[in-house]
Order: C-alpha cells, then structure tokens, then sequence
DNA sequence: TACAATTTTGCAATGATGTTGCAAATATTA
DNA sequence: TAATATTTGCAACATCATTGCAAAATTGTA
C-alpha cells in the first residue's frame, strides 16, 4: 500500500487504517469512478457494507471525492483534484458516462460552461453529465 | 379531469386510465418535478407504489416525461415539453434545484450549451443540473 | 351494447439499498 | 506502553424497488 495515500489521509486528519487505504487504493487503480457496490465486489479483504458507506461519507466531507450524479439512481464516486477542501468542493469538470460500458469518466480538463439563468434565480454549482460512447467502446 | 390529458395518452397508444389522468394531472398541476414519493402524496384516491413505478416507467418511455438526474440518489420526474417521441428524448434544457425548498425546476428556455471532450469520446446526450435559490427562497 | 381479448392494477413476497446503536477492535496521543 | 479516541463489524431495522400472479378495468369487435 503506497506512501502518498498515507500522506492523503494524515493530511486530513483522519486515522489510518487498513480499511482506508484498501478503499483509496482502488479509486488510484480504477478506470473512472466507483459505486458503492463496485467498492464491495473489488475489496480485496471483505469489508462491511456499513463501513463502506461510512467511509465514502467521510471521505466526501474531507473532500477527497465527490459525487457524481446520475439519472438512474446510481450515486458513484471518483477522486477529486481540484484542490477541494472540507466541506468546499470545487469540482467544476464534466462528466462522462459510456452507454456501451458503463464507465464513468471525470473530464478533469473540460469545464462546466455557465449559463445565463432566468431572471430570480441565483446559481450556487452546476453538474454537467456526458452520455455516449469512450474511446474504447467505439 | 381534462380533454387535453385524455388525448396525450390515445395519441402515444396508451389506454386510459383513472391512475394514469391522475398522474398525468398531478404533473400539469405541479409546480416542478415529481419524484415517486410526491406522487404516492399527493394523489387523491391512493394509488398503489407498485403502479406508480409502473406508469412512471411506462409515461418515460412513451417520451411523455423524463428524468432529471441528482446527486443524491433521488430520481425527479417532469413533463416533456420538446416533442420526444417513444424511445426517442430530445430533453436538451437545464434543470435547477433549489438548495432551500428542492423544487426542481425545468428550464425550458435555457439550453445546454455544447463542450469540447477530448480525443476519443463521442457525445449522445448531455445533462446539466444548476443548483442556487430560485425566486421565492432568496 | 355486450363479449372476448388485451392491458392495467393491486397485493404479496422478495431483494436491494441505506441507516442506527452498540460493543469489540484498532489507531492515536502522551 | 497505557489511556483515550476513533473506527469497524454485527445485528436489527427502515426504505426503496422489482417480480409474479390473479382480479379488475379498458379496448376492439361483433
């Protein structure tokens, strides 16, 4: 289990245990982003369901990833890089689902594009979510 | 309960049903979108959870209503406005959330605008979800 | 209008998903 | 290393969603 994950967690102040790093582990070592179910068949040691969606609470809070929303009811979850802090997150980049695979990709270098609102609405964060197909299902 | 609603269903070849003109109604009279649990609320004669999954499903993918994804796993409902055709969605406007009262709102107006992906993906549909305060919350 | 065929609905059972309390195990601090 | 604080796993429970099937309602046709 590598260093730099360690140096993650300290770095939030959270305990170090092997549960953490084994979840971190395999948001490093993933194609795209994760769903809770992914994270439990993946687990190399069996790890509680309880704990697994704790853990992604806590994670989400410190702000190590974020969510990704979905219009099938399918929350997964990806690494954030976009300097996020406790409870501020600041990931702004497009989202992309492949049709074919399933996969969901963060675009870390595509933005969301503003939009101009009607008239009384105030924007805090926007999400932008991709479908269609990647590279590899073309 | 109205002509108009009566017809919708004889034109996308569904028979007509109390459950579904109520449904139907609930939607025209709504203020935003509706998610199951709306549904199960607000409708007057008490119209079985399982049914309601079912018309839901069903009225998605006649193209009369669509879905609007979330980031917290909770799927929303609202009429199509775009000529959708069975199977077929051509639902392209941004949806906002009120952070204070979770009124979702379809923003029939406003478009989502077009991004550059990278190498490699090929687009279909695009989702984009803008959460703030809407007019009656600031 | 009435009857047969088709579709829809409601109920029951089941499965999947998510939450809470608490005791045992593990990690941190001094 | 011991004391304290945090995390984990289990059990129980609540919520959400799906499926099969029989009863009820709707549609098409005579």
């Amino acid at each position: 289990m590598s260093e730099p994950i360690r140096e993650l967690l300290k770095k939030n102040h959270m305990s170090v245990t092997d549960t953490r790093l084994q979840i971190l582990d395999l948001f490093y070592h993933a194609p795209g982003a994760l769903a809770h179910a992914d994270i439990e068949k993946k687990a190399s040691d069996k790890i509680d369901r309880v704990t697994i969606y704790r853990t992604l609470q806590t994670f989400e809070e410190k702000g190590i990833i974020h969510t990704i929303p979905s219009a099938d009811n399918s929350v997964k979850y990806a690494l954030c890089k976009d300097h996020c802090a406790e409870g501020r997150h600041h990931d702004n980049h497009v989202h992309f689902v492949c049709d074919e695979c399933g996969k969901t990709i963060c675009l870390d270098d595509v933005l969301v594009p503003e939009v101009k609102l009607p008239k009384g609405f105030e924007p805090h964060q926007s999400n932008m979510v991709v479908n269609g197909l990647c590279d590899d299902c073309k």
